[in-house]
DNA sequence: GTTAGTGCAAACCTTTTGCAGCTCT
DNA sequence: AGAGCTGCAAAAGGTTTGCACTAAC
C-alpha cells in the first residue's frame, strides 16, 4: 500500500494498531470520521484504543497521506478523513439525506491557478464543500411540501 | 440594516441581546468566531451570555443570514461567521499568519454551474476554503529553512 | 397577557494530553 | 536497548440543553 511504503521510508513505526487503521482507511472508498474508524478497528483488534485513532489520524493529516474534510457538518462537529491519493475535487453533499459526490471538473484546477496567480499565494490544499438537494432528494422535498400544506 | 428588517419580517423578536449581536456581526467586515463575538458583545452588555451568542449565530445561520466558515480550523475547532450579503467566494488562508483574503472570481461562478448540470443539485451553499502561503509568509519560510540549515 | 427569548448551570460531543508501561526496529 | 507508540484516565475546547425567569410584542 502506497501509505505504507512511504510511512515506512521516513521510519514511522507500523505497529499492529496502525496497520488496521491504514488498511480500513484505504479500502473504504468512504469518507470516514473517528468513531466510524474506531468501531470498524475494533472489531479486528478490540483493545484498540480511541485515542490511538486520533493519533493516527492526526499523523496521517500532517505527513499529508489523508485530507481531513467537513463536509459541512453534516451530521455534527466531526472531521471525515480520506486517502490524498485522488486528483482535486469538491465534495456535493445532500443536506436533506446526507449523500456525498465528488466533483472533478476543470473549473477547480482554473479556480487553483487563478487564486496562486492574483495573491501570489502558494496553495497547499483547497477544500470545496457544495451543499443543497440531490435531485433524489428534489422531489421528495416536494412532495413534503404538497403533504404540510393539506395537513 | 437588512438583517434586521428580514427577521421583523418574519416576526423574530428583536432583542436588546440581538441587537447588539447584529450590529456587531454587521459592522465587523472580518470573519468573527463565537467567542470573539461575546467578547466584544459583553463591551456593550457585559450581562449578555454566553448561550445567547450560540443560539443567535444558529438562528441566523439556519434564517440563511450568515454563513459558517471552518476557515480550515487555523486557530481550533471553532467555527467563524460572516453576513451573506456579499457575492460568492473563496476564502484563501495563510496557514502560517493566518491572514484570510477573499477571492471573487469566475472560476467559482462556473463550478457552481458545472455542478448544478453534472448532478442535477440544487445548491444553497457552496464553501470554498484554501490553504497555503501567502507571498509575504513564502520569503519568511525561507529565510526560517536557511536559519535551520545553519544551526 | 402570551409566547419567545434569556441566563444560569450542567451536560454534551469531539478531540487532546500526561503518564506509566509496552513494543517495534 | 531504547525511542516511539499505546492505553487509560482525565481534561480540554467548543457548543447545546433543561428549566425557571424576563421581556418583547
Amino acid at each position: 500500500m502506497e501509505m505504507t511504503r512511504s510511512l515506512k521510508e521516513r521510519g514511522v513505526r507500523l505497529t499492529r494498531q496502525r496497520q488496521v487503521l491504514l488498511n480500513l482507511i484505504d479500502q473504504s472508498g468512504q469518507h470516514l470520521d473517528a468513531e466510524t474508524l474506531y468501531l470498524r478497528a475494533r472489531e479486528t483488534d478490540p483493545k484498540l484504543n480511541r485515542v490511538t485513532v486520533y493519533r493516527t489520524l492526526k499523523m496521517l493529516k500532517e505527513s499529508g497521506l489523508v485530507d481531513e474534510l467537513d463536509l459541512l457538518h453534516k451530521d455534527g462537529d466531526q472531521h471525515y478523513y480520506e486517502t490524498r491519493m485522488k486528483r482535486e475535487h469538491a465534495h456535493v453533499i445532500c443536506l436533506r439525506c446526507g449523500k456525498v459526490e465528488e466533483y472533478f471538473g476543470e473549473p477547480l484546477a482554473r479556480l487553483r491557478k487563478e487564486v496562486e496567480e492574483t495573491f501570489g499565494f502558494e496553495i497547499l490544499l483547497v477544500r470545496t464543500e457544495i451543499g443543497g438537494y440531490c435531485s433524489h432528494c428534489q422531489a421528495l422535498r416536494a412532495e413534503e411540501m404538497e403533504q404540510a400544506k393539506s395537513a
